[in-house]
RNA sequence: GGAACGGUGGCAGAGCGGACAAAUGCACCCGCCUUGAAAGCGGGAGGGCGCAAGCCCCGGGGGUUCGAAUCCCUCCCGUUCCGCCA
């Protein structure tokens, strides 16, 4: 959520930031927010005088009434305060519906970028900052198969069945492709417990933790929900590390707080019907190693770039052929101020893939979330800044592992790095 | 799932219709003392909105009242006991 008081003191320069995103829409909804602020306040300083005046009848009707011989004149002034009482009420009523008014735009309104966000309309005015590395001149014929035909070949993926269980969209491999997959998700968190603390969050939330990070009200549809009992399935560990800290006050000797977690992420993938059905590419449910910081407004640059560099780490050491996205302000996520994402291509598929998003939220996130510090010494507190990235989402690089390291005979060689998580097996052979 | 008891400041914990933003202790900040620290002594300090006056905040919501942390209703959460269970 933005802070409201950019509608007061700046909102031209709010407008101008926002216009960055090209959606002249959000420029309208900005202004009808700002309208209602102001209205809003009105309302809220004619209440306060009438309660004021109320308050103050109300002591003297308490004073009055414990001196015996002060007659009916606490009658009198309680019948007073009782009409004033009236118009309380209804300024009050006022109040209400115009603070539900704005808190209802002021949550569906995005995030302001950064000024670092490169321009741009949206996907395809993305900047490559860096690669691609790794990349082949040409790629082998053998390197060209899609990860789906060489996963059932070496019988480690097995999709025909996971439909079986569960429906379109949903994956299961088997074998060492599932002990593939729990060994990114191994690497991950042992790259990065060097700094991070490890958590295992509920992956079951309820309205309020889905809501803090920015997922309600706007994305409902993307979301599992179990109705019966009020509960959200998360589509990533974002959500319950995000809501850990929330409604709380951290010291800043606390900042930066890391965090990172291994979870299983749901995703409806409504509007994706039809797109990437094949293989892992997209699916209802994955896999995921997240690392997630709080920081106080100056750590964060540094944070964005440290975690970036983490990713991408994870991502040279297992060998595979990656670029480096700087998201444009027409791409840019809700919530998000600046956001890079890293890709790997897939010569089975002939694309890139995104295997990782690392963002900074400002204090976006952490305002719906109310998480605040308190600087050494100083009065009052401050919102925090909340940044996060994929350290490892396993589907798509579990699929550009069995393309770049599929071999002439079939086979795919596990990356050095994944050999301890791997039993001792340093390649996958067909059955 | 049933029963009982609870939810108050960073934490612990009093208050149970009016003088309560709320005792007290711990933690915190500033002094004094000390070579330095601890202890001790003195002082300060909750959060939010507002230019301000002022208003709001004692789990959430609603009600009673001139007036609610305090009474009533409701929901949520916690603890303990019972039941059930990986």
């Amino acid at each position: 959520m933005l802070d409201a008081r950019l509608l007061r003191t700046d909102l031209p320069a709010t407008i101008a930031a926002l216009a960055r995103r090209g959606k002249p829409e959000l420029i309208d909804q900005l202004q009808t927010a700002a309208a209602l602020d102001s209205r809003l306040r009105e309302i809220t300083s004619e209440r306060d005088t009438v309660r004021a005046r109320v308050n103050e009848l109300s002591k003297e009707i308490g004073r009055l009434r414990r001196q015996p011989d002060a007659g009916d004149e606490a009658e009198r002034l309680a019948t007073e305060s009782r009409a004033f009482g009236e118009q309380e009420r209804q300024l009050a009523e006022d109040h209400g519906a115009i603070s539900a008014q704005l808190r209802d735009i002021m949550l569906g309104l995005p995030n302001l970028p950064s000024e670092l966000a490169p321009d741009g309309a949206g996907e395809d005015d993305n900047v490559v900052v860096k690669g691609p590395i790794g990349l082949p001149d040409e790629y082998p014929d053998h390197q060209l198969v899609p990860h789906w035909e060489t996963g059932a070949a070496l019988g480690i993926l097995d999709n025909e069945r996971a439909v079986k269980l569960s429906g379109a969209m949903f994956t299961m491999t088997r074998g060492l492709g599932a002990t593939l997959g729990r060994a990114l998700c191994q690497l991950a968190l042992d790259r990065n417990a060097d700094a991070f603390e490890e958590i295992r969050p509920p992956s079951l939330v309820t309205s309020a933790t889905l809501t803090a990070s920015g997922q309600l009200p706007k994305f409902a549809d993307d979301a599992f929900a179990i109705e019966r009992d009020d509960l959200w399935a998360i589509p990533t560990a974002e959500v319950p590390l995000t809501s850990i800290y929330r409604d709380e006050v951290l010291a800043d000797t606390d900042l930066p707080v890391r965090m990172m977690a291994y979870t299983p992420c749901y995703r409806r993938e409504a509007g994706s019907a039809g797109k990437d059905t094949r293989g892992m590419l997209r699916a209802h449910e994955f896999d995921k190693v997240e690392i997630l910081a709080l920081a106080t407004p100056e750590q964060s640059p540094d944070l964005l770039d440290e975690l970036l560099g983490r990713a991408e780490a994870t991502i040279a050491a297992l060998e595979l052929p990656y670029r480096i996205i700087d998201i444009c302000t027409g791409d840019l996520g809700q919530t998000h101020h600046r956001s890079f994402d890293i890709e790997v291509w897939s010569p089975g598929t002939q694309a890139w893939l995104e295997v990782s998003s690392v963002s900074w939220f400002s204090d976006y996130q952490a305002r719906r979330a109310n998480i605040r510090f308190r600087r050494t010494g100083q009065k009052g507190t401050e919102i925090v800044h909340t940044l996060n990235g994929s350290a490892l989402a396993v589907p798509r690089v579990w699929a550009a592992i069995l393309e770049n390291h599929r071999q002439p005979d079939g086979s795919v060689v596990i990356p050095e790095v994944l050999r301890p998580y791997m039993r001792g097996a340093d390649v996958i052979l067909p059955k």
